[in-house]
DNA sequence: TTGAATCAATACGCATGCGTATTGACAACT
DNA sequence: AGTTGTCAATACGCATGCGTATTGATTCAA
């Protein structure tokens, strides 16, 4: 496999391409910006050799999202493998953080939620997240509701520090203040 | 001043209509449905007698921020009304169960903080209902520090919240969990 | 070397949305 | 009755985006 600088280096354009170009697109300026014509300016190509590739923008969307849903399961299963179950949900917080653009891509999609392609797809992130919280939560002796409610309420503090943070900038937040913040959500939400 | 029913009845709009139904538009389909032909479509109207009220489609989308941004901040003057600190954000956290409107129009506008003019007012509006919790923490005996932190999760939660419900559908929730969820977030996030 | 497969450019037609210009209808006031 | 102000309809021109059709260039293989 190529790396991703050769390739931009190469005269012809792969699928892959495309679909590397659209989430960069989504990430930097939300899935409504993801056109085919924009993209293919950006490539340095015309619009003509897009529908080579791909029937429809549709198809385009749908494949790149196929890819980062992929990348985010792979991301999940990583921290999963953390047995003592304190440790795995501090480390899930702590990540939040950092791995800028997977989350700015998944705050992208949070904004384009109403978009048919784009649902299922967080739908599916989502759910597999918020089973994730909860079997950590029971697991540190948490009952089945409380484990629950925790997180969804876990998660419903994560999408909207997201939404806060990357779209909004309130609060206006730096490196440290990040830490002090994470650490007192972790022993806010995390039973001692 | 003239009831909505009435208003609909009469034949001819003024620009208060326009921006009502631009709200409508807003909390049913998001920011960017609002354009000028479908607004004037749903209103029975042509877009010729949409410039007579105003300039720009931008222009409408102000007005009926503004509109918002002040019924935002006269419900929450009511809440801050309620002497007793750990009361007034008990209601707090209840009321975001009800006023479905108010509530979806935010959503609405979460998912559209990239433009500009609505980033401004969710600005205001976030960083007034920010001060609002951090105060109401700092009276139930927080530290400044922890009630900064505090309010950023409780906020974080609730815009999250609302993501979820709202736009995903996940959880799937009915009227008694979200009363057993709010229950679990109050005694959660505020201190005892 | 010739031919097929792959990627790209150009030029369409179609739809939707913005904003403007012009004209028309109706009401209220004088 | 005539004038003015208010709201609405029609018809433009312009821009952007989708998808198609056609042709051109380059690579690889037989």
């Amino acid at each position: 496999m190529l790396h991703a600088a050769e390739k931009a280096e190469r005269s012809r354009l792969s699928a892959a391409d495309w679909e590397a170009g659209a989430l960069d697109l989504i990430a930097e300026q939300g899935v409504p910006a993801l056109a085919v014509e924009p993209l293919a300016r950006r490539l340095s190509v015309t619009k003509g050799s897009f529908y080579w590739h791909f029937a429809t923008r549709e198809a385009l969307l749908k494949a790149a999202l196929q890819n980062w849903e992929t990348h985010a399961d792979e991301a999940l299963d990583q921290i999963a493998a953390i047995e003592n179950p304190r440790e795995r949900l501090r480390e899930l917080f702590r990540r939040t953080g950092r791995e800028a653009r997977t989350h700015s891509i998944y705050s992208a999609l949070l904004r384009a939620l109403d978009h048919p392609i784009v649902q299922p797809v967080m739908e599916r992130v989502s759910q597999r997240r918020l089973d994730f919280l909860r079997q950590a939560y029971r697991q540190v002796g948490m009952s089945p509701t409380d484990a629950l409610h925790r997180a969804q309420l876990t998660y419903a503090a994560y999408v909207g520090f997201l939404q806060l943070v990357l779209q909004l900038g309130v609060p206006r937040i730096d490196h440290a203040e990040l830490e002090e913040y994470v650490e007192h959500v972790m022993s806010t939400l995390i039973p001692s």
